[in-house]
DNA sequence: TATCCGTGTGTACAAGTGTTCACTAATGTG
DNA sequence: CACATTAGTGAACACTTGTACACACGGATA
């Protein structure tokens, strides 16, 4: 029999919230997930579970702030890599989707929970989304590539290109991971959306 | 003991499916509908889910058929009553939002599905957005509106609107039913999108 | 009128579910 | 070293689940 073998602190939890996002990645909807399916992927036996989550809806809450972490990597990168303005779409769209690819499960995560089961899980997604385009919103003021803009309309437009990348998560999830042809398919798409939005932003004349 | 009763042919396959949809409504996620869940719902006998369907992916996608009817709906009694030009995008934003609160179930199923455990439902309701967007591109050509884009650039265009609205029904979806404050504020916002996307499409010029 | 078929019903069963409980080994703290 | 705490284990529970089977009724068809 397995004798109880001691790891490392938070590991099993690690486990745990590995598993279920490996299930995720599998093509199962995180709402669908039960707790013995995911401790039975994780190598663990049911009641560990309750050691550190309360149910399904918290290990999805703690998913989101490991999310948030994710995110943050990304902006990170992309803020040290995108220097020349010019091509500041094309390469930040590269970024998001090399970042998705190489997270797939966890965006996949992120994709299911904006309809998710859990309101809690919803509304974290939807906080760091709001997060992301605050943060795109002050870099691009830092630039200021968009002076003409008042605070409330860039604020409008980075939400527009938050909601138009993550939309996109879904066109990148559905296809598969190594089809590139597809994947380039979508990189130009979103490139374009996100010109015609800064097209538009250029233009915008604030007196709604 | 509730002896058979014959009913309408059809009328317990509907009852399935408004079943599924009630279930969906009061927040649960269509991937965790179990088949036993939806016949006592409905009121059936868990045998008679057989009759009619082979699994709940067969049903989810008849689902999304009866999806394709209320939105070519939506998009009729669009056509008829957005007659002035100018209040095209208000009107449309405004009817949209009626018809979600009025199918409210209906347009949740969709918003899960775009994200959902059943390719074959994703495919489905990715098609009906497809569909959508391309019969918006064709009212928009007779309307000769934009006639300075290349046909692709405006069915992008149009792929661009048709998404950010149904990105906004999550957001719609997530807010209580009677919230007219925060309904207002989404109707506002949706409609801001679209006018700085048809602003960008107004300056766009093709030669990407 | 006789027969068939679609559709509804009840029973049954093996497998899976969430959760509780008592037990134990390793770890950190005094 | 003694001890409380943490984090693992297995057994047990009361349910729920999907699915199979045999059966029954009613309308269409012959």
């Amino acid at each position: 029999m397995a004798e109880k073998q001691r790891r490392k602190p938070g590991e099993t939890r690690e486990k745990l919230m590995s598993a279920a996002l490996t299930l995720v990645g599998k093509g199962r909807h995180f709402a669908s997930l039960g707790i013995r399916e995911v401790t039975r992927q994780a190598g663990v036996v049911p009641t560990s579970f309750y050691r550190h989550f309360r149910n399904m809806d918290d290990l999805g809450l703690q998913l989101v702030d490991e999310l948030g972490l994710v995110l943050r990597r990304m902006m990170r990168e992309a803020r040290a890599n995108v220097l020349q303005a010019d091509k500041l779409i094309e390469e930040s769209v590269a970024i998001f989707i090399s970042h998705a690819q190489a997270n797939r499960s966890f965006f996949l995560f992120m994709a299911q929970g904006l309809a998710g089961e859990s309101r809690a899980v919803q509304e974290g997604i939807r906080s760091e989304m709001r997060f992301f385009a605050s943060e795109l919103a002050n870099d691009l003021r830092r630039l200021r590539l968009v002076d003409h803009l008042t605070d409330q309309d860039l604020d409008m437009t980075c939400d527009l290109v938050v909601r138009s990348v993550a939309f996109s998560l879904t066109d990148l999830l559905g296809v598969s991971a190594d089809d590139d042809y597809q994947i380039e398919q979508i990189r130009k798409r979103t490139t374009r959306f996100l010109q015609l939005i800064f097209v538009g932003a250029a233009h915008w004349q604030s007196a709604s």
